[in-house]
DNA sequence: TCTGGGGTCCTAGGACCC
DNA sequence: TCTGGGGTCCTAGGACCC
């Protein structure tokens, strides 16, 4: 039994209550062939100011860059000697954006859909229905004739098995992980596949004897604590089940802070230069900050000296929307930065004050599955 | 090869209090 | 003189995600 809509669509208020992860197909390069028709089917790389002499990596390539080995995080440099002929553009975010909203409008407008943002372009759907498979089709549809863009659909009975099926379902496809099948798939994967374990997490649980997602799923939870502390280390047993929340949370996000960051081209020296810069990065952190007319309760001031070693300051303060208080807290914390160590980049965190009615926010990208 | 920019959350350890 | 046990707050740093 669905609720029946003019089109035929299946999926509503009854049914068996499924999650759908929904992840657009290379999503940044595809906005940008969208609006250059001519780029279809080239290499294209979407980075920093499109200038692959600058220090900037890759946001985005297209399928036809990858299969020259380019990937998201890679030095642009690099990116541009493995692909001679690609086209390299400018990162625009506006633009994105725009796209984005249309995408999650579009996802809002299926019937029965509960919709939670996670970026950009991608959301998990929260649906009753006795064929996911069918709805998810339904969506990948809608989204394509509203936007022209492709996506793919994970399904699954937690939000980390939906969200890891979306993996398995690219380019435009849908694939289904339950309980039942979850570690038929995965179970002889390496630990770092799983939303949430990186390159040292899994470094540190094969020091354990942990390689796979199988073996991760049957140690007991209280034998990690020691190593990973007793909320993390019970939450990485859950994760190589595959279990934990199923519930997708359509609450408004609540920014929690705001942060802008800069590398600069050359590395400063100079302290007159640094304090230059927290000005700016000052102003512009602002600019976020006093667009939610919420005070900053903290600040943090990242340093990255060259090559690669990064360190922060961090305060509280008062409860403060004025200019010159926050600006004040962020020259204190760049004094004595060490002039002559080369500083590559600067990064200024506000914190600011939690709405009371928002205190719990929503289910967070990490750690609170 | 040489590493952006915007986020989130967790942990360790010190300071301080009772 | 040596030093408990528990709690909270803060800072620094780490890890991960898109």
């Amino acid at each position: 039994m669905t609720l029946s809509t003019r089109s035929g669509q299946t999926g509503g208020v009854s049914g068996i209550p499924w999650i759908l992860h929904v992840d657009l197909d290379q999503f940044i390069a595809a906005v940008e062939v969208l609006r250059r028709p001519e780029l279809a089917g080239r290499p294209v790389i979407v980075g920093g100011r499109g200038d692959p002499t600058e220090r900037a990596v890759v946001s985005t390539a297209s399928y036809e860059a990858r299969a020259f080995g380019v990937g998201s995080g890679m030095p642009l440099r690099i990116a541009a000697r493995k692909v001679p002929d690609a086209v390299i553009l400018p990162v625009d975010q506006e633009a994105y954006l725009a796209a984005s909203e249309t995408v999650m409008a579009a996802l809002r407008a299926q019937p029965g859909a509960t919709v939670q943002v996670l970026g950009w372009d991608e959301a998990f759907v929260g649906i009753k229905t006795e064929n996911p498979e069918s709805y998810a089709r339904q969506v990948q549809a809608a989204v394509l004739e509203r936007t022209l863009l492709q996506c793919s659909v994970g399904i699954g009975d937690t939000l980390v098995r939906a969200k890891v099926a979306t993996g398995f379902a690219k380019p435009a496809g849908v694939f289904r992980l339950t309980a039942g099948n979850w570690l038929g798939v995965l179970g002889s994967r390496p630990t770092k596949d799983l939303w949430g374990v990186g390159s040292k997490v899994s470094g540190r649980l094969a020091k354990l004897g942990i390689k796979t997602v199988a073996e991760l799923a049957s140690t007991d939870p209280q034998h990690l604590i020691p190593e990973f502390g007793p909320k993390m280390g019970p939450w990485y047993a859950e994760l190589g089940r595959g279990d934990g929340a199923s519930v997708v949370d359509d609450t408004p996000w609540v920014a929690r802070g705001h942060s802008r960051e800069t590398t600069f081209q050359r590395d400063l020296t100079d302290p007159a230069q640094v304090d230059d810069a927290v000005r700016e990065l000052t102003a512009r952190v602002l600019e976020d900050v006093l667009a939610e007319g919420r005070p900053v309760i903290g600040l943090t001031l990242k340093i990255r000296y060259a090559p690669f070693v990064t360190t922060t300051r961090a305060r509280k303060i008062p409860d403060t929307s004025d200019r010159s208080e926050i600006l004040a807290g962020a020259l204190d914390l760049a004094a004595g930065i060490e002039a002559g160590r080369p500083i590559r980049l600067l990064g200024l965190r506000a914190e600011m004050a939690m709405p009371d009615d928002a205190r719990q926010g929503h289910t967070p990208t990490r750690g609170g599955w």
